[in-house]
DNA sequence: GGACTGACGCAAG
DNA sequence: CCTTGCGCCAGTC
């Protein structure tokens, strides 16, 4: 913490511009956020989401594969999945059907 | 300072 | 399509 901004400020504020309906990958967030190869730091980010302000919507952030792994981490594990089902978002097997359809791109769509 | 861990990504089989 | 192995960065012991 300190030294500015963090790289967990970064990813928490790109995750929370993520439109409902749609979804994102933890490597297109490091990426721009400046970590291409960071993927496993976005997600030890977002286990610090839960007790931010503003909430951070990491159920829109998943696996490249649009499989939901992070779904042990949250309050209930099905939540994630409700939630993303609940936006519009097809999930079936706790993976993200039509993944590059509702796939947002920070670095394109941002 | 080294080693292990973790909500990952990609290449190969 | 799914599984395995290696590499990536940051944090903690």
């Amino acid at each position: 913490m300190r030294d500015g901004e963090n790289i967990y400020d970064a990813i928490y504020q790109l995750v929370r511009c993520i439109p409902p309906g749609r979804v994102s990958n933890y490597g297109a967030i490091a990426k721009a956020v400046g970590m291409a190869s960071g993927a496993r730091v976005v997600g030890y980010a977002m286990n610090g989401c839960h007790n931010i302000n503003p909430p951070v919507p990491a159920h829109r952030v998943v696996t490249r594969n649009g499989l939901l792994t992070g779904r042990h981490h949250f309050s209930p594990p099905e939540l994630m999945q409700q939630l993303l089902e609940q936006e519009g978002v097809r999930v079936e097997d706790f993976k993200v059907v039509d993944f590059d359809k509702v796939f947002w791109d920070p670095m394109k769509e941002l």
